[in-house]
DNA sequence: AACGCGAGCAACCGCTCCTCC
DNA sequence: GGGAGGAGCGGTTGCTCGCGT
């Protein structure tokens, strides 16, 4: 006997997210935890399928998610690991916990894929047209210029590959703050952006920015006597914001813009009235239940799930993904392992991996 | 001011693998 | 053990916005 589908295919709404549709879903996976996709629209009411549930979680809403521009340390990873896994865009996102697979694809297929081609066209494209062709599943676009290549530098050059692939992978994970790297990264690249733990107040501040620009575009947001408080009427008991919101009994959802948001986030759910706030450092507490901890994101390498108890507890929960973990985990050992080894000779390669590189901007 | 075009990005689609019954 | 459904992933689409003509 099977399962009931995970959704009906008629009456499911379609197209960009709302305001509301967001706070839903966040204050549900405050509650219940992400997991049970299948559930998530009859127990709140969207109208979605449970995949556009889940990827508007795991893509926008879900904690610790960076938005904006890539910085160049993030591109040099993203070419590095690119190189190496391939469109492996959820292998790739696990080693910058920040970012989402869908913005890294994103990135890669509007950014990075042009600049890689115009260095080619510039004549830098030795390692880069291989791994384009590789990429792209052409293997005849460079037939004419490997048939030049006997086996053996055919070979020779696999080789180099490979090795260069070690380096990237090495350097990536020297750069990034990894929790088994203990080597120094740049002053310069250990910015804010990425630490080693992330709060949810990031996602709060998402969906603040989001409520403060829909606000701005709504006709409706006249009611607003304030340009730092904004109040959204919801279906459900929903409160978040400044302590000094409104009833949450009034379904009222109040947004305070700015520092305020940002330093405060809490929702009231009318299930079971547990309040969670969460402060800037990750702090949380629940005023019912006395429950006070740290909320934190584990940023390396697997992106870590939450589920939430009644009692406001977040425990962790580590993805399955045998695909990524399980190779990822070995390549790691497998590079640390050898790094040791060859320590010297990679001093000397990995210059010329990183003057390569750096070539490429 | 109107139109066309391209870039960027959010979301959907379809496939594969895994889990559950 | 087999089938059905769930979850996750990568590719693709289509909408929005900015810029140039």
């Amino acid at each position: 006997m099977g399962r009931p589908p995970c959704c009906e295919k008629t009456g499911v709404k379609k197209g960009p997210w709302t305001p509301e549709e967001d706070i839903i879903l966040v204050s549900y996976i405050q509650e219940h935890g992400p997991g049970n996709w299948r559930n998530v629209p009859s127990n709140t009411g969207l109208l979605r399928c449970s995949k556009s549930c889940r990827l508007r979680w795991t893509n926008y809403l879900r904690p610790g998610i960076k938005r904006g521009n890539f910085t160049e340390h993030e591109e040099k990873m993203i070419i590095h690991l690119q190189a190496l896994l391939g469109n492996r865009w959820a292998a790739i996102a696990s080693y910058l916990p920040q970012r989402t697979d869908n913005d890294i694809k994103n990135y890669w297929n509007t950014h990075l894929k042009k600049k890689l081609n115009s260095k080619k066209v510039e004549g830098h494209d030795d390692g880069i047209h291989d791994e384009k062709n590789q990429q792209e599943g052409n293997s005849t676009s460079s037939s004419s210029s490997q048939s030049k290549i006997s086996k053996g530098q055919w070979e020779r050059r696999l080789q180099t590959d490979i090795h260069t692939a070690k380096q990237a992978l090495c350097e990536a994970l020297s750069l990034d703050s990894a929790p088994n790297n203990k080597n120094n990264p740049t002053p310069e690249e250990q910015q804010p952006a990425v630490p080693t733990s992330t709060t949810y107040a990031s996602s709060a501040e998402n969906i603040a920015k989001l409520l403060q620009n829909w606000m701005k575009n709504s006709p409706k947001s006249s009611s607003s006597n304030s340009s730092k408080i904004t109040q959204v009427s919801l279906n459900n008991n929903l409160s978040m914001g400044a302590a000094s919101s409104s009833s949450p009994s009034e379904g009222t959802v109040n947004v305070t813009a700015g520092q305020g948001l940002d330093s405060l986030f809490s929702f009231n759910s009318s299930n079971n009235n547990s309040e969670v706030s969460v402060d800037e450092g990750g702090n949380f507490s629940t005023p019912e239940n006395n429950n006070a901890g740290i909320f934190q994101v584990e940023s390396k390498p697997i992106l870590p799930d939450f589920k939430a108890d009644n009692n406001g507890n977040f425990q962790e929960e580590r993805k399955q993904n045998v695909d990524t973990q399980v190779p990822l985990t070995l390549l790691e050992k497998w590079l640390l392992d050898d790094a040791n080894a060859q320590a010297e000779q990679e001093d000397h390669l990995m210059g010329i991996a990183l003057s390569e590189t750096a070539d490429l901007f």
